[in-house]
RNA sequence: GGCUGUGUAGCUCAGUUGGUUAGAGCAGCCGGCUCAUACCCGGUAUGUCGAGGGUUCGACUCCCCCUACAGCCA
């Protein structure tokens, strides 16, 4: 039986067309997906839209269209958006289909009846002109809307709570006892300090002031609001409560499947906090882990389409290809901390990692093995000089260390462990000085056994590689000429996988960067929506 | 204001439980090689390890205080 795992994107909210910023997050997921799907894990991949709530309403009623019609446009920016960066999910859920509005209201339904949720009123300051609530703190002393500067006034509406401080203990327990579940672990003191530890709040679950959302059924002028209804996605998608839950059995209620959920800071406390109550609630297990990862910051600060500093994937993607886009969003931002886009360090990325480390580690191999051996890759036999042994362990090495890396989460260490196989590599080269041994025809076994090393090493680096490369990695197999069969994910490190082969030679796998131009170029993509927004 | 975290070479960062000359990548400089996408390889400089105080035979690593920055505060 094969290992499970299912990982989630958080769930987008449509008000506006995504950017780099939400390629970053979803990519990186995609990367882990792909990797353990390559190792054999059997995994499920979600990612969706959240698509209820009081903006999108507002949205949609400045652009004179329904909710419905507003957040149907809007999400085709988002899946075609996963087109271009060739995102691998197994479903896209949206919090407007049938299947989470049935499976929400019975979750609420379940919870009202154990008296989890319970019927109250809310109270908060009121703004009338932005037709929303504040706390105390966001007004100040003053009592004026943070929005639009305006007075504000307290008013109360009824509304559904969930019962948090009922569970706070067990959740402080269930933290102690799953010392990883939220990393990094500095999120966790977060959590603990500053809300469970001065003592829970009921959560708000219901609101009547407006109507885009999911209806309760026991008191209809009650619409879901927003956490209970957006954090079910991760089990709706996979059938809870509905009529077919395999999925769910699958993924969910199999204790061997690790489930990690990847969410940005700002919703931090819903996925460690409430989200494990609901499930502890309604009887269900937690996930394994949730992962708190940084952001793609601008110069200038969060790229954010409102202020007007977001840049665009597609561009990107159109110029310098998905492989190179996917690569720079893993290789640059350590996974977990927050990290800046700048055109200098993209270019470089390209150049450097890929142009000149793995892109032509491929071609100065492939051009020797064409004039040493007239395109045959020589059979493997071991160690036969002092150099061979050592990248050989190497390679196995870093096959070790990239699987260790990768579940822990280490996404951007894992494939730096590759990159450092390849440097080795071309490091191989230049020790070994195939072009002097090729003077000597006594070392003819010698000269032999570096092209069949180089090519070992070169499949397993594009094997590990190929969750970013969606599409190099087959070129480098290509070159390598190797059959579908033979690419499979089992014969990484399995020296000799390769004798015989006939080498293709094809174009530079990633082409060098006019450095000046391209950093023109892109920064010239980064000026455009600012004076657009200025307009 | 409260809580948490960070501050190490020009830049981005590693530095396990305190222990010999503080590391890597990139940029810089010098040199080498030619199979290769002017690539690759080697060598090399620079650091009061944010400031100050303390514990210790010995602290980047522990304690105190100060300072700058960041995150969180429903």
């Amino acid at each position: 039986m094969s290992k499970k795992f299912y990982i989630t994107t958080p769930i987008y909210y449509p008000s506006a067309s995504p950017h780099l910023g939400h390629a970053y997050c979803t990519t990186l997921c995609d990367v882990i997906a792909r990797g353990k799907r390559m190792r054999g894990f059997d995994t499920y991949f979600l990612t969706g839209t959240d698509e209820h709530g009081e903006k999108i309403e507002d949205n949609a009623k400045a652009k004179g269209i329904t909710p419905q019609q507003f957040v149907d446009g809007v999400v085709k920016s988002f899946s075609s958006l996963w087109e271009a960066t060739k995102i691998s999910n197994d479903d896209f859920i949206r919090t407007t289909q049938e299947r989470h509005v049935k499976t929400v209201q019975r979750i609420f339904s379940k919870m009202l009846e154990k008296g989890d949720i319970y019927l109250s009123s809310y109270t908060g300051w009121y703004c009338v002109h932005e037709e929303s609530y504040w706390t105390e703190t966001q007004v100040g002393p003053e009592h004026l809307c943070p929005e639009c500067g305006r007075p504000v006034e307290k008013k109360d509406e009824p509304a559904y709570f969930y019962a948090c401080s009922k569970y706070s203990d067990w959740l402080l327990d269930f933290y102690a006892k799953n010392p990883n579940f939220i990393t990094p672990e500095s999120r966790k003191n977060e959590m603990i300090n500053t809300f469970i530890k001065p003592g829970l709040l009921d959560l708000c679950v219901s609101r009547t002031s407006f109507d885009w959302g999911i209806p309760v059924n026991e008191d209809p002028k009650h619409v879901v609001y927003v956490w209970l209804d957006a954090l079910t996605n991760y089990i709706s998608a996979l059938g809870y409560l509905q009529d077919d839950d395999s999925k769910f059995k699958e993924f969910w209620e199999d204790p061997d499947c690790e489930i990690v959920h990847v969410v940005g800071a700002d919703i931090t406390r819903f996925h460690t906090i409430y989200w494990p109550m609901f499930l502890h609630s309604l009887g269900l297990r937690e996930p394994n882990r949730v992962f708190v990862h940084g952001l793609l910051m601008m110069k200038d600060g969060k790229m954010s389409k409102s202020r007007g500093n977001a840049i665009s994937a597609y561009p990107l993607i159109e110029r310098y290809g998905v492989d190179a886009v996917r690569y720079y969003l893993v290789a640059e931002v350590p996974f977990g901390s927050d990290g800046t886009f700048t055109p200098e360090q993209f270019v470089m990325r390209v150049n450097q990692d890929l142009a000149n480390n793995i892109g032509n580690l491929l071609n100065r191999t492939v051009s020797m093995i064409i004039k040493y051996f007239d395109g045959v890759i020589p059979e493997y036999k071991g160690s036969v000089s002092p150099l061979d042994g050592p990248l050989h362990d190497k390679c196995l090495q870093t096959i070790k260390d990239y699987e260790a890396l990768s579940d822990e989460l280490k996404v951007t260490e894992s494939y730096e462990k590759v990159m450092d196989l390849v440097r080795a590599a071309n490091k191989y080269i230049e020790d070994s000085a195939p072009w002097a041994l090729a003077k000597d025809e006594s070392k003819r076994a010698e000269l032999q056994s570096v092209m069949a090393h180089l090519a070992e090493v070169l499949f397993t680096s594009g094997k590990l590689l190929e969750p970013i490369f969606v599409t190099k990695s087959e070129k480098i197999f290509d070159s390598l000429g190797m059959s579908q069969e033979e690419r499979s994910y089992e014969n990484v490190g399995k020296f000799g996988l390769l004798n015989g082969h006939i080498i293709n030679k094809q174009a530079p796998l990633f082409p060098r960067l006019d450095e000046q131009k391209e950093i023109e170029y892109i920064a010239s993509l980064m000026a455009a929506p600012k004076e657009k927004a200025a307009a």
